[in-house]
RNA sequence: GCCCUCGUAGCUCAGGGGAUAGAGCACCGGUUUCCUAAACCGGGUGUCGCAAGUUCGAUUCUUGCCGAGGGCGCCA
């Protein structure tokens, strides 16, 4: 159990012997730290229901508690706050049940639920851009937060591989390429084994034919029919939809694990094109939900609560063709199926109508009972200082690997600075400057919160001073060379023991909150509480680093636990920039 | 027009029914015979967009207004 549950449980006891609802027992972390360590505010709240005095209930609760060799002192401040400071023998001991512990400290959730994050969810027809760049790692952060809270967790990038995008991708290949055998209705097979294009040629050929539809009526039409052509099973275009899906998921794989993103499941749009046909007669003829409305199949979902007018799912095109919507109503069938009880989808939050709309229908359809939580986990988008969508200065998107070679080059000079860093070997250094690189861009975007639009600043992800990514990653290769030397020495980490230096007990306070900062995580779903405590832990470690010597310590009891100390700061860590998806080098 | 999100320090951003609203950057100064100075220490900034309401208490919740971004049937 954390310090705070155990402490808000001892104050719950004492407010029930008051007369008081256990809750008002909550204990914080206190919010004047030279006051006390914790305080309880339940006394003011509960004394105007109870009709009694806050500071005379906040010391009957005083009065009423148990076991009061854990506290330092006790008072009733202000109005009737509780302010809290335990014995440092009993920090120790939390500390060191943490330490035993091989969670640091998390409890198993209740309930532990099956999760499904869906994110990244690029099309098929593009390389990846700063764009992708927050879905995929807020979603892949999400991802490890839940599974490291406890739960059991799949990540699926559900990829857009199954619209209008293929259809247009179709036309426009046929428009180049007219011989081909994938546009010849006759053509019996078997179709050509190699792909006639590579994902670069589908890239720059995409905005063409978008651009393309957009003037010209006629040749959006023929991108409809090509859609509605491929998922009725054409098998010329069948067979060049394969091509074009091996080659979008080759190029994806390598760019998704460069960037340290990994997906349990490589599902997409056309994973449950067998879905579609049966779910919309089943929703028209079983539900009686879906019919018919100029042409194209919808579903009422408004409600009479709606304060605006909400438009109706669509489940098909006039011409019969399904769409986004179609397929992620299928999708979440099959999810359901699967027993999923959680899916968040992590997109971008313009499309909040859309998954509204989904998520209405998926329960008026049954699709999704109330006990499968469905969250369309919503993120801003990266906009230029005049709050425009991001461009780079030439007016083009800005290639995620472009970006990554800038973060790495800056992080390799920073490196070539480092006096320590001369006599790394080559490929270490390599490897260093991408652990570095990509460390301060993740920490510089899941920093901002989640929802909020923010501003690109290549000096942001550039940046490894300060409250950046290298800076904990520099908190963490201090301890690990700590760690090593005592190794070397022969030192091992032994008891924890009661903290005197005002730094090693502000480390402890820290790491101690470790429980609270993921359940609280998991709660709001936002990573940047994460980096928030993260950087704090960080801080309080580097102050803890220079005001206490470890390895030049004589006392050895002292020196074991400090031991113990900075190796449970390392776990904390780790595990927390694990869960950011930042990884930490040996040295730096 | 309607709906959603946002408005906090010079800049970029956190926070959140409670006591004195924070951090980084930027600026000035200090710390290296000692475990990595990508570090540490010190120095000062706010009508928390505006106005009402709820509350013992509001920057936080509600409503309205102003401002920014986004969305609103056959795109994803």
């Amino acid at each position: 159990m954390s310090i705070l549950k155990d402490l808000s449980q001892r104050f719950g006891d004492a407010f029930v012997a008051a007369g008081i609802d256990r809750s008002a027992g909550l204990v914080v972390p206190s919010q004047r730290p030279e006051l006390a360590q914790y305080q309880c505010n339940g006394a003011l709240a509960a004394a105007k229901r109870a009709g009694r005095n806050p500071r005379d209930l906040a010391q009957a609760v005083l009065d009423g508690l148990t076991d009061r060799a854990i506290y330092a002192s006790l008072d009733v401040a202000g109005p009737g706050f509780i302010n809290i400071v335990v014995t440092n023998e009993y920090l120790a001991s939390q500390a060191q049940a943490m330490e035993d512990g091989d969670r640091c400290g998390i409890d198993a959730p209740d309930p532990k639920r099956k999760v499904l994050v869906d994110y990244g969810g690029p099309n098929m027809s593009k390389s990846m851009h700063v764009g992708h760049l927050r879905a995929s790692i807020i979603g892949e952060s999400l991802k490890r937060l839940f599974r490291v809270a406890g739960h059991e967790v799949a990540g699926d990038i559900h990829m857009g591989d199954w619209g209008m995008p293929i259809g247009q991708l179709i036309i426009e290949l046929e428009r180049r390429h007219p011989g081909l055998p994938y546009f010849d209705a006759d053509f019996t097979g078997p179709y050509p084994e190699d792909s006639p294009v590579t994902l670069d040629d589908l890239s720059e050929m995409y905005p063409v034919v978008v651009e393309r539809c957009r003037n010209e009526p006629e040749e959006a039409e023929r991108a409809r029919q090509a859609t509605f052509d491929l998922q009725n099973g054409r098998p010329g275009y069948l067979a060049l939809w394969r091509h074009y899906h091996d080659v979008s998921v080759a190029e994806q794989k390598k760019d998704f694990e460069e960037l340290g993103v990994e997906f349990d499941l490589w599902r997409g749009e056309s994973t449950v094109h067998d879905r579609l046909a049966p779910l919309v007669d089943r929703l028209m003829n079983d539900d009686d939900l879906a019919f018919e409305s100029d042409g194209a199949i919808v579903v009422q979902v408004e409600r009479d609560d709606d304060k605006t007018e909400m438009p109706p799912l669509l489940l098909t095109r006039s011409d019969g063709s399904y769409l986004y919507s179609t397929t992620d109503l299928a999708t979440l069938d099959q999810r359901v199926e699967e027993g999923y009880d959680l899916v968040l989808y992590v997109v971008d939050a313009r499309q909040g109508l859309h998954f509204e709309q989904v998520f209405r229908a998926a329960r008026l359809a049954g699709i999704a009972p109330e006990s499968v939580g469905l969250e369309h986990t919503a993120f801003g988008t990266v906009n230029n200082p005049d709050g425009t969508p991001f461009k780079t200065r030439e007016g083009g998107v800005l290639r995620l690997a472009d970006l990554m070679k800038i973060v790495t080059d800056a992080a390799r000079s920073r490196l070539d600075e480092a006096e320590i860093a001369q006599d790394y070997p080559d490929d270490e250094r390599d490897r260093i400057a991408r652990q570095v690189g990509l460390g301060a861009l993740k920490f510089g975007d899941l920093s901002n919160h989640r929802t909020s639009n923010y501003i690109f600043d290549l000096d942001r992800f550039t940046a490894f001073e300060g409250k950046t990514g290298p800076y904990l990653q520099y908190g963490a290769v201090r301890i690990k060379s700590i760690l090593r030397r005592a190794r070397e020495e022969g030192l091992t980490p032994g008891p924890i023991v009661a903290p005197t230096v005002d730094q090693e007990r502000g480390l402890i306070l820290r790491l101690l909150l470790l429980p609270e900062i993921i359940e609280r995580a998991v709660e709001v779903k936002a990573p940047n509480v994460l980096t928030e405590y993260a950087y704090e832990v960080a801080t309080d470690f580097n102050r803890f680093y220079e005001a206490c010597h470890i390895l030049r310590e004589e006392d050895p009891i002292r020196q074991a636990s400090w031991l113990s100390l900075v190796d449970l700061t390392l776990r904390v860590l780790t595990l927390l920039l694990d869960t950011l998806g930042i990884e930490v080098p040996e040295r730096m």
